[in-house]
DNA sequence: TCCCATGTTGCTAA
DNA sequence: GTTAGCAACATGGG
């Protein structure tokens, strides 16, 4: 569920309760999470975002990697109610994983994944992605997502973006211009920054660390909102399937 | 019952 | 070899 957005709320807020403290116990209650648990002994002395991912930096240089995927939750408090995953304690509180689907991956850092894109906050986005689309035949959305290409967007701010940069979904990626990248890679900063001011988009599942859901859902332009008139045309928005996800966007703006 | 769901990965086929 | 589509993972909600 959480893209960069939610992603580096979450960063955010663990940095400000975590850093400098020392994990006392980790409990493991889904055995798909186990085999970690050795290394995360000692003191956090780092918690970074890597695209989706959350990166725990554990005295001695050992490094964590968090993948929440689609439903998972990070918790601090008491109790982290039904769901609930795995559980680290430090000496002042506890951080619980929840994820009702257990898709939620915990792992070491290796060489086996593909190294991750650029991220959209940082970096000379546009001129990369002008080379990295060329003769791609793959629709622009796609290419967004592609964690290889850039790391941190999802389905809900794909759409989002390329509504806010008149660039229709299915585009060829290969087929826009370096000007139409610009704009969709301005669109991206300014959506994903605004969106972690609020701290993420609540369509269901997703909390921040104290279980209060983010704002950027009322925000929300085309996502989820089939047959609704386009806020800036009136043209009812469509939703097809691209990749088997659900893609919103103005047949009207967007082209 | 069926369809949908903020993600990633590995298989398959072109 | 590269690229694109899709099932699978596991579970809940409408």
């Amino acid at each position: 569920m959480p893209e960069l957005p939610e992603v580096e709320t979450l960063r955010r807020q663990l940095e400000e309760v975590i850093l400098g403290q020392e994990v006392s116990k980790v409990e493991v209650l889904d055995p798909k999470l186990s085999g970690v648990q050795g290394v995360l002994k000692g003191e956090v002395q780092g918690v970074e975002r890597e695209g989706k991912l959350l990166a725990f930096s554990i005295e001695g240089g050992k490094r964590v990697l968090l993948s929440l995927r689609m439903t998972g939750r990070l918790l601090w408090g008491k109790d982290g109610g039904r769901y609930v995953r795995l559980v680290i304690h430090f000496p002042h509180g506890r951080l619980h994983l929840v994820d009702p689907r257990r898709f939620a991956t915990l792992s070491l850092p290796d060489g086996r994944s593909a190294p991750l894109g650029v991220d959209p906050l940082e970096g000379n986005l546009p001129s990369f992605l002008v080379q990295r689309s060329e003769g791609r035949r793959a629709p622009v959305k796609t290419l967004l997502m592609d964690q290889r290409h850039v790391a941190g967007i999802g389905n809900i701010y794909a759409s989002e973006i390329l509504y806010a940069a008149g660039v229709h979904p299915l585009r060829p990626a290969g087929s826009l211009t370096a000007e139409q990248w610009e704009g969709v890679v301005h669109a991206a900063r300014a959506i994903l920054e605004e969106a972690i001011g609020l701290r993420g988009t609540t369509i269901s599942d997703w909390r921040d660390l104290y279980g209060r859901p983010g704002k950027y859902q009322d925000r929300l332009r085309v996502y989820g909102r089939k047959g609704e008139p386009c806020p800036r045309c009136g043209a009812p928005i469509e939703r097809v399937t691209l990749s088997g996800r659900g893609t919103y966007f103005c047949p009207r703006c967007q082209n």
